[in-house]
DNA sequence: GCCAACGTTGGC
DNA sequence: GCCAACGTTGGC
């Protein structure tokens, strides 16, 4: 099994949201960076992502998900209406994947601060300078470290 | 709202 | 292929 850190802006799509909807599940659609995009192709049936809030208040992993849908094309690519249109996208061969992800439960918040506080976690995609990856690996160490500060 | 960091675009 | 300009992300 891999480990994600899937982020999200929860004015968006919060894991409150998540746990709301039909089936507990979104697709996570509107990844429009190419390396954000080769890691979500890269994700199996499964896989465990950790649900972080971004761009908030208290910005930090909130909930854990489940990957429940392998890569597909994102339909927002060819929606003209829509604010993730991609007009260079070509249809017989679309840019842009997404996956579904669904509700496996909250957590307690566990904030950045904390996450950079714990030396562990150094080596932690997310916590790098200037890292900007909506969607990034957690290797199996620090995802058990995640795992263990979430009490999980 | 500010700013650092980074990706993308487009002229040359 | 270079690089300046611009846009976006995301914490603070």
């Amino acid at each position: 099994m891999q480990y994600w850190i899937m982020k999200s802006e929860p004015s968006v799509v919060s894991i409150d949201h998540v746990a709301e909807r039909p089936g507990q599940t979104v697709d996570w659609f509107g990844v429009r960076n190419y390396l954000a995009r080769n890691f979500l192709r890269q994700m199996r049936l499964g896989d465990l992502g950790f649900f972080y809030h971004s761009s908030c208040p208290e910005p930090g992993i909130a909930g854990l998900v489940e990957i429940v849908r392998e890569a597909y094309p994102d339909p927002t690519q060819f929606d003209p209406g829509d604010h993730y249109f991609d007009p260079k996208s070509p249809a017989d061969d679309p840019r842009w994947s997404t996956v579904d992800v669904r509700f496996v439960r909250k957590t307690r918040l566990l904030s950045l601060a904390e996450l950079r506080d714990h030396p562990g976690l150094a080596g932690l995609r997310v916590l790098q300078k200037g890292n900007r990856l909506s969607v990034t690996p957690v290797d199996e160490v620090d995802a058990q470290t995640l795992l263990g500060l979430l009490a999980v």
